[in-house]
RNA sequence: GGAUGUUUAGCUCAGUUGGGAGAGCAUCGCCUUUACACGGCGGGGGUCAGGGGUUCGAGCCCCUUAACAUCCACCA
């Protein structure tokens, strides 16, 4: 038995657990078609919040509404080391016991981040069985695992190879604080409010002076020159002479390139290379010397003379003072620009010259873009990642980090050979890179590595290419394109059939959820208050694809409010079946009209919410199933199913239980893949039911029809009396007395349920013309509300059914007298607009 | 500068090849009716951002304007 009330936590207790040792998220029914996803990894950082919450729901009811179609479901979960992310907390943790990474060393460091890996591991863990989530952990992986980084290697290893990986030295993005580079994603801008300074550039030889603008004088230590553009009128005579830096006193040539912007700031530009990526171009076109004004620590150079080992803005600010005093600071202005930082450590990157790792993109992202058959949903998401894929640079993958998948790459002491080799070298002679892969490198393989890939494993076989891969718009960039192209390149094949792409979650005033705003929301809250098949219900209901959506309390409530409705009504539907309830036969023919509408309006449902289930449109399906809920089942169908239950015929009443279970079983089927843990606690109060709904099978739609129109007029009927009644300040009990005009007479019960619904005194069919009181025309029917009614209401009434039709005979005819919609419209839509014709006009002129 | 998205009821949002504007919350009225007061029944509230076009017919398709949001690329 039921309890009254839908508990959650109750209804929770357990269920996970014994799912779980059931061997229900285990994989491998080798008589059934697979389908295959694989959980986007989350970090090892933290715990998980409402974003990981929302994209693991939208897989958990793929998985389970998947399964129930009978396929062999495998949900492969898993983590990411998070290179940078980890280190980044690890260190931080350390910093506060007062020791540093470089105290502990490699070895030692790398036990602590293995320690916090277990301990976060564990949390999420945690998280996901709160969920539901029907991942089979079997086969669950770490992006360190061995079989992965030997993945990672071959990836490597190939690439390189083949010349698609190379060590160059590049401008690439420089983290100061985490002491890394970074790839060119990796870098978020913001508009900071800075200063642009104007400063003299004395020409040599001359009295004549060159204002150079910068926004950044703590570079000028590295300059090699002051580029004009060749057609700057201005300028001209000045170009192939020298200028004076201001900063350190060293002549600069003074070139041309049209590369400079005339309008913007003097025109005349100083040329950094080191330190500027576009400057760092003109050097290589120019051949231009590129000294570097900054280490590592971003702090000045040998080259800097008296700032040597300044913090790079502590010497912004003395070396403009220094030009000040020399009298050589014309102005400085206020400005606001973007300017980069890094998406980890929050501070401002410095672009520096360093010798890195690089992966060559434009031949796999040339092969990605003509060779993909990802199916994004919504498509809209394609252009973004081909996108982003023509446009692509190449890709900076050494890391200044421990925590991570170290460089497979050998350096011979005496030579500087280097050796790539998959396997370690012991060689003496060799010495490894100290650097560690990014990330998404590893990540980038996480489709087919974690099957067993490089290996022709049986898993790899089976479940690749993915089914199905589902995550945020905001790492199509970071994650999805590079699984594209390192797929395409490594297994010939695209990763996944289809991509599902959802937004992100914000706070109820739609701003990001942030750490520094304090307005993120956790899970586990959620799901203490409301129960986790409400939270799941609400994150994936009532959003458009791709789409961000808020976090609203209330709608959580009101998500659990709707589940306690279908608990209720399954309570009331098992508590009337009574001792002797036995499952009937039934033939659909040989049912009342009543039974008919029902039966029809759920195999309706059904074919709707499995064809949008189908096509990942939970929010389309749920709404389906829930006005099916609401309406047809509970307003309607629930109440006139008393009668029959409170009745005296006992063949029947079976007949109606059995319906009444057949739609309660089929209503938590289908919000199953939603709230699953509700759906099976009802699921097995059931009188027949499997050892768990996770073993059932969706439902099925059948084709029932029949004309079940005076079902759809006694509901109208109900509906205009019971507004009658309310417009007229009568009780919704007090009883009326109705004439009902009818061609032929209605159905048997048809007076019974309309009594019971109106509370009407007493009601007579006939089928001679009538005209007294209120009246409603349905064309096979006229209603009439005799009562003392008012001469003035009874106009009004008549006045407002006849513009309605008129307007509306007006749009049947508009559309059936055109010759291009009866011609091209479906037939059904044109049948079915002059079947309303010929409605709309019997009633007209029964109103006249 | 380029791209994408959004603009529909007081608020938050749905709206499936173009064919009678919807939900939740809020609001108002009635109802302690034996599944549910986390409820029932009923109501009010929208020139679907503005303009133009295609069409018999546009929230939906095309053009355009505006506001907001996001992403990419950026000038020192």
């Amino acid at each position: 038995m039921l309890d009254k009330r839908y508990d959650p936590k109750k209804v929770e207790q357990g269920k996970y657990d014994f799912w779980k040792s059931k061997g229900y998220f285990t994989a491998g029914d080798k008589t059934k078609n697979p389908f295959s996803m694989v959980i986007p990894p989350p970090n090892v950082t933290g715990k998980l919040h409402l974003g990981h919450a929302w994209n693991t729901t939208v897989q958990d009811i793929t998985a389970r509404y998947k399964k129930l179609k009978g396929y062999d479901v495998l949900w492969l979960p898993g983590m990411d080391h998070a290179g940078i992310a980890t280190q980044a907390k690890v260190e931080e943790k350390l910093r506060k016991e007062g020791i540093s990474r470089y105290d502990l060393g490699r070895e030692k460091f790398l036990e602590k981040a293995w320690e916090w890996k277990h301990e976060y591991a564990k949390n999420i863990h945690e998280q996901w069985a709160k969920m539901g989530l029907m991942l089979d952990y079997t086969r669950e992986r770490f992006t360190l695992d061995e079989n992965l980084s030997r993945a990672v290697r071959h990836v490597f290893k190939t690439l390189y190879d083949k010349g698609l990986i190379y060590r160059g030295e590049r401008i690439i993005n420089y983290d100061p604080e985490l002491k890394t580079a970074l790839s060119n994603i990796e870098v978020e801008y913001f508009d900071d409010p800075g200063k642009f300074y104007y400063f003299k550039y004395p020409i040599v030889g001359s009295k004549e002076y060159l204002t150079v603008a910068t926004t950044r004088p703590e570079t000028m230590f590295g300059d090699v020159a002051v580029f004009v553009n060749p057609n700057d009128k201005r300028y001209k005579h000045l170009i192939g002479q020298k200028a004076i830096n201001p900063a350190n006193e060293e002549e600069l040539p003074i070139m041309a390139d049209e590369y400079v912007d005339i309008e913007f700031g003097t025109g005349a530009m100083k040329c950094t290379p080191a330190h500027d990526p576009n400057d760092f171009a003109l050097s290589e076109k120019y051949h231009l010397a590129r000294p570097k004004c900054m280490d590592l620590d971003a702090k000045m150079s040998d080259i800097c003379g008296k700032y040597k080992g300044m913090d790079r803005y502590e010497c912004r600010e003395a070396l403009v003072k220094q030009i000040e005093k020399d009298g050589r600071l014309i102005k400085i202005e206020d400005i606001v620009h973007q300017v980069g930082h890094s998406e980890r450590s929050h501070t401002v990157v410095e672009p520096m010259l360093l010798k890195q790792w690089f992966v060559k993109m434009r031949p796999l992202a040339d092969q990605a873009l003509e060779k993909s058959s990802v199916n994004f949903v919504p498509t809209r998401f394609n252009h973004t990642f081909r996108q982003w894929m023509e446009n692509v640079d190449d890709w900076c993958i050494s890391r200044q980090l421990w925590w991570g998948h170290r460089i497979p790459a050998y350096y011979n002491k005496q030579t500087g050979e280097i050796l790539v080799s998959e396997e370690e070298i012991t060689d003496p002679n060799y010495v490894q890179d100290e650097d560690v892969l990014d990330t998404w490198f590893s990540s980038a393989l996480w489709p087919f590595a974690t099957l067993g890939w490089p290996e022709e494993t049986p898993d790899f076989k089976r479940y690749f290419p993915n089914s199905l891969l589902v995550t945020a718009y905001d790492i199509i960039f970071f994650w999805v394109s590079r699984m594209i192209f390192d797929s395409l390149e490594f297994t010939k094949e695209s990763p996944f059939k289809d991509c599902l792409i959802h937004g992100l979650i914000r706070d109820s005033k739609g701003r990001k959820m942030s750490k520094s705003l304090g307005n993120g929301i956790d899970p586990i809250d959620v799901i203490d208050k409301y129960g986790v098949d409400a939270l799941r219900y609400f994150l994936t209901t009532g959003s458009a694809p791709g789409q961000d959506i808020r976090y609203i309390d209330e709608k959580v409530a009101a998500s659990s409010n709707y589940l306690n409705k279908i608990w209720n009504s399954v309570r009331y539907v098992l508590e009337s079946l009574g001792e002797s309830y036995k499952p009937v036969d039934y033939k659909f023919n040989e049912l009342a009209p009543v039974e008919k509408h029902i039966l029809i309006r759920l195999n309706e449902t059904i074919k709707a919410v499995d064809g949008y289930m189908n096509k990942y449109e939970y929010s389309m399906a749920s709404n389906y199933l829930y006005n099916f809920v609401y309406d047809d089942f509970c307003s309607n169908y629930l109440e006139m199913s008393k009668v029959t239950l409170q009745g005296e015929n006992e063949e029947y009443k079976n007949i109606v239980r059995t319906i009444l279970i057949e739609i309660v079983r089929s209503i938590i089927l289908m919000i199953y893949p939603f709230a699953p843990f509700i759906a099976e606690e009802l699921y097995q109060a059931l009188p027949e039911h499997k050892e768990s709904i996770m073993i059932e099978t969706y439902p099925e739609a059948k084709k029932y029809q029949d004309d079940v129109s005076e079902v759809e007029l006694l509901m109208k009927m109900i509906g205009e009396l019971r507004n009658y009644k309310v417009t007229n300040k009568l009780a919704p009990n007090y009883a009326l007395k109705l004439v009902v005009e009818s061609e032929n007479q209605p159905f048997d019960e048809f007076e019974t349920y309309l009594k019971r619904f109106t509370f009407a005194k007493e009601i007579v069919f006939t089928s001679k013309h009538y005209d007294k009181g209120m009246k409603y025309a349905y064309g096979k029917m006229t209603l009439y509300i005799e009562d003392e009614i008012s001469k003035e209401e009874l106009e009004e009434k008549r006045a407002r059914d006849i513009a309605f039709l008129e307007s509306e005979i007006k749009r049947c005819e508009g559309m059936l007298n055109n010759p291009n919609f009866v011609a091209r419209a479906p037939k059904e839509k044109v049948e079915l607009e002059q079947k309303k014709l010929e409605e709309f006009k019997k009633r007209l002129s029964d109103l006249k």
